[in-house]
RNA sequence: GCUGGCGUAGCUCAAUUGGCAGAGCAGCUGAUUUGUAAUCAGCAGGUUGCGGGUUCGAGUCCCAUCGCCAGCUCCA
């Protein structure tokens, strides 16, 4: 048979596996393989390959390669769970993108002590090194497979499975597992894992369903990428925004508010730099801005559909016989603003901005510092557009999404999410809705994924996630395409032909919360600002009192230039003031004693680069202002 | 909301089988006038989340409740 592997073309002998070729190619990759890529399909290192075909050799550098063996490496805790508990029932356990997990209904929920028992017999059975082995059964016989092994979860897993399909089994020693694969040729091949946490979870994602338990681990090809990923992870906890929020005096939430964040001065100077360029960006990009009242009635939650699909998370008071509710989304109010006039098509598209605070009653469990609250700011903005209007404004948002973004250094992932279960509208709605915003993703070639039933109630939605330091993703901006409220509410504007027609409506953010982006910031940065946002951009320290003069008037003069400074003239050793505004991230300090102080210079010294020399306060305002103004990273 | 874990000084954490609530940092006071990540000394700081109970005695054990953490669910 001929294969071409990684572009170059070989012969080898008809049904030898991937194994032994990666063997004729080097010892050392016989060693790293984890799975194979056949023609684009992933298969097991020791399936036999006949005939011409294309191969590569996935390694732990590769996707797939890795899933492989985590997927494996779930087999394993489920066979040492089963052995520790021969009585529990498996449910499912796939590879994730941070390891693996397998969950379980058990009786008793584990505890930390049963997972490091568990990882020792995972131990054993990965030293047994027993082979994995596929085998296929025809439906009726892998259902009746499953039900003498006493395991429901996975009767039911085949009995969901389309009729035709192939039902595979995975054996290593004595346990089995209905899988699809692949898997690593013997258990041997796990070699660095991890059970990190436990957790509950329900049965296919539904709190309709029982509560299973869950195993979370994580597995490396070798022990020291398994400790430099839970070193990494150290590190990355110390990023934490509600940990800095506190140590940086930027934000808290107290007991008192749960899910209702404090912002000290030092956060508000944050929130108050991101509001501040988000108004010039918008301005610059046509939009205009409205406010709209925290509280509206219930009537107008009730026209607008928020009643029957978003009640249990409102918050509401009664006064006067008439129940008023916190608004938990600023669409009404920008549709009212609407409704006060008529508009023409040439006013369209019309672009109205809202910084609005919303309050949403998130289940307690859900809240998760400033990343899911309970109160927050929306950088809302609603677009009012003529059908032929939508794909260009959707390509225009996505592209101050992508600038905005981008000018913080954040990676972003794209999700297309369709008609949910609970929704309102025609389908012919939606499917226009959808299709318009695919056209524009697909216009533009953006990678998305898809996300199937996770819309809005009102309409097919593309989200932004942003990651945080421990690689956990949050929703940030989003894309709303709506047709039904301005149905609802019966919006019109004068086409061209002098008649009435119904604009289609546009709901989208950018940073999605001022709330949640200064936590994902906040980690972004471990804390160490941009010079821009910086709450103290410059700090002023004197060593000696005979500096304090020249210190107040440096201070003076760069705060009257419109910079955030602080003066530091306590009686303390030079290195002390130091070590504390580093420990504070301030970006500059600056550095008075008696030979500054004669010659009308300040050293500086910068928060990453340390000492940069003297410099006039002429030539240090120069620099600093052109990195405020660049938003240098 | 659900499952599990956890609540001790502003922060980080101690406190043996139930037996006198303690340390470092931060804070305050005093001394020190110092050249690029911690000067020294002293003082103060607590209804151990809140409420019940068991006990001669509870930070420790039990019940309830509030909050936090991880995950699930939900979502900006």
């Amino acid at each position: 048979m001929n294969l071409v592997i990684n572009g170059q073309s070989r012969s080898f002998a008809d049904g030898m596996n991937a194994l032994d070729i990666a063997g004729e190619i080097s010892r050392d990759l016989k060693k790293e393989a984890l799975a194979a890529r056949l023609d684009g399909q992933v298969i097991s290192l020791v399936t036999p390959i006949e005939g011409d075909h294309t191969l590569e050799i996935l390694t732990f550098a590769d996707d797939d390669g890795r899933r492989t063996l985590r997927h494996t490496a779930s087999h394993v805790l489920a066979q040492a769970v089963l052995r520790l508990r021969p009585d529990a029932k498996l449910a499912i356990g796939p590879a994730i993108d941070s390891g693996f997990y397998y969950d379980f209904d058990v009786d008793e929920p584990f505890t930390p002590d049963f997972l490091r028992e568990v990882e020792k017999e995972m131990q054993k059975i990965i030293k047994k090194n027993d082979r994995l082995e596929r085998f296929e059964l025809p439906r009726e016989e892998a259902i009746a497979f499953c039900e003498k092994a006493g395991q429901p979860y996975k009767v039911e897993l085949i009995r969901d499975l389309p009729e035709d399909s192939v039902i595979s089994f995975y054996r290593q020693g004595d346990f089995t597992d209905l899988c699809a694969g692949p898997h690593l040729p013997s258990t041997g091949r796990v070699k660095a894992f991890k059970l990190t946490s436990t957790a509950g979870a329900y049965w296919r994602g539904s709190e309709k369903n029982k509560l299973l338990q869950r195993i979370y681990g994580t597995a490396f090809f070798d022990k020291e990428s398994l400790e430099e990923y839970l070193r990494r992870m150290e590190e990355a906890k110390k990023r934490d925004h509600r940990k800095l929020g506190r140590e940086l005096d930027l934000y808290a939430i107290m007991d008192e508010g749960p899910g209702f964040p404090f912002f000290f001065p030092k956060g508000m100077v944050l929130r108050n730099e991101l509001e501040g360029f988000w108004r010039q960006l918008h301005k610059e990009h046509g939009y205009v801005e409205c406010r709209t009242p925290i509280m509206l009635n219930q009537r107008l939650w009730e026209e607008s559909g928020h009643w029957d699909h978003y009640k249990e998370n409102i918050y509401s008071t009664t006064i006067d016989d008439v129940t008023y509710c916190l608004k938990p989304m600023n669409c009404p109010g920008g549709i009212l603003v609407y409704k006060r006039k008529n508009w023409s098509y040439r006013e369209f598209p019309l672009r109205m901005g809202e910084l609005g605070i919303v309050h949403r009653h998130e289940l307690s469990g859900a809240l998760h510092g400033l990343m899911r609250v309970r109160c927050f700011t929306q950088d809302d903005a609603h677009l009012f557009v003529t059908p032929e209007q939508i794909k260009e404004e959707v390509i225009g948002v996505h592209k101050l999404d992508d600038l905005v973004y981008k000018m913080f250094g954040f990676k972003y992932r794209v999700e297309l999410s369709t008609r949910p279960e609970n929704s309102m509208g025609t389908d012919e709605m939606w499917d226009q809705a959808t299709r318009g915003l695919q056209g524009a993703l697909d216009e533009l070639g953006v990678d998305y994924t898809i996300n199937e039933g996770d819309g809005a109630f009102y309409g097919p939605k593309i989200d932004y996630h942003l990651e945080d330091s421990i690689g956990r993703t949050w929703q940030c901006g989003t894309i709303q395409l709506d047709m039904n409220m301005p149905e609802r509410f019966d919006l019109s504007y004068i086409g061209p032909d002098g008649e009435k027609h119904r604009p289609v409506m546009l709901h989208r953010t950018i940073y999605g919360s001022i709330e949640r982006f200064i936590g994902i910031l906040t980690e972004h940065f471990a804390g160490a600002f941009p010079l821009w946002l910086s709450p103290v951009q410059a700090k002023i320290m004197t060593i000696t009192n005979r500096a304090d003069e020249a210190a107040t008037a440096i201070a003076k003069r760069l705060s009257d230039a419109g910079l955030r400074v602080e003066t530091d003239l306590r009686n303390e050793k030079i290195g002390f003031k130091i070590r504390e505004a580093q420990m504070e991230k301030a970006p500059y300090m600056l550095v008075l004693g008696d030979k500054e102080a004669e010659n009308g210079t300040a050293s500086v010294r910068s928060r990453k680069d340390g000492d940069l020399g003297a410099m006039s306060v002429d030539a240090l305002l120069e620099k600093l202002q052109e990195e405020i103004r660049t938003k240098a990273l």
